[in-house]
DNA sequence: AGGTCATTGCACACTGCTGTGCAAGGGTGT
DNA sequence: ACACCCTTGCACAGCAGTGTGCAATGACCT
């Protein structure tokens, strides 16, 4: 995360370097100010008031972004003929490389804009609450938690491994994946072959 | 939560009342200030100040009371000749009906005084990792994840269960024991067993 | 060379929260 | 009644972060 002089960088590219040191320096620091975004992007805190006119302006559009990515991926892998637990293997092995850049999603919600940015999470809460329903009805999924729910704790432990995870450094994707099959109800022994196939 | 007149109140018990709207108020909202806790418990800010000289005092006080109450729950249940899973089972029991008073915890770690914190909920964390790696040494757990990892993502399940399980109001001890030892990679019969038959 | 425009470097006002000081009020126990 | 002291009410200083205004700089394009 080198800092090359701002006049060096192509002028269009400000805006989204920004959002890219934001996702960062949120994700250790849910608290951040624009300041501390700024300096770590290079830039002086009056030019990310340029680009973004307010602090909530500049989250929303983080978050609508990394809502984007994700709800693109499960659409990607995602087939209504496909069996749900393979399915979730399969997501959380995409988004594993790409979750410790996102685990600023877990701060988000609940935080000082939570309401609003909740509302902005509803498509990846409803496609991955329904990816689990789908598994509850077919039978690969327990029921001893509502779908609702369930999506949610097994999606914020992946994001949570992946963050402590790469501090840590012994945590890698199958560990993640099994995990959250584990907690979808998955037996252990599905779990962990669901777990070694993909990549 | 009525708020009677403070003069009618017992003088002493003044702090252990701010204390006790704290935890409520900064388990709702962590980055409430001292004039919510004051106003939530019916006295002016300037007396919490004459308790907790700084905020920091307050939220270390009340993370002491906490760890004090959990670990003591734990050393009451726990005996080295009792399997793991069923430890763990009545653990979840006894303290479900007290987890949602203390979901203040879960965002206490990651919170500004973080370090401090996490100091103090260190005796928690080592005995529910030790706990955790006794059951995966005799078996009862699986060994998907380390011990001090999968014991932290079992815990916050269960403070996130209970945390936004009252406001659902769907959720009950059952559910969350049979979760929390799924994670712990308890077969699901035998964590349904378990979650079964105590109280 | 000249115009455009993003960026910079101040300045400033405003807000919300923290922590302190101090005098007055009003129970409580003797 | 009296002293004690917890609580109250208000005032104040300080800090940190937000958001704005404006002139100056300098790169880029024509």
């Amino acid at each position: 995360m080198q800092v090359e002089p701002a006049r060096a960088r192509s002028v269009s590219d400000t805006r989204s370097r920004i959002l890219d040191v934001a996702r960062e320096v949120l994700g250790r620091d849910p608290s951040a100010g624009m300041g501390d975004i700024a300096a770590a992007a290079g830039v002086v805190r009056r030019t990310v008031y340029g680009h973004f006119p307010t602090r909530g302006d500049l989250v929303r559009d983080l978050t609508r972004s990394a809502v984007g990515e994700i709800t693109a991926v499960v659409a990607e892998v995602d087939a209504p003929d496909r069996d749900a637990d393979a399915v979730w293997a399969d997501v959380v092995a995409r988004l594993w490389p790409l979750a410790h850049r996102y685990r600023v999603l877990l701060a988000l919600r609940r935080g000082e804009h939570g309401d609003e940015i909740h509302v902005l999470l509803r498509p990846v809460d409803d496609v991955l609450a329904g990816l689990v329903r789908r598994g509850q009805d077919s039978g690969v999924f327990g029921r001893h938690l509502p779908a609702a729910v369930v999506s949610q704790i097994a999606w914020s432990t992946v994001f949570t491994l992946a963050g402590d995870g790469v501090a840590d450094g012994a945590l890698d994707v199958r560990a993640a994946t099994i995990t959250s099959l584990l907690v979808l109800g998955v037996p252990g022994g599905r779990a962990t072959a669901l777990a070694a196939q993909d990549g």
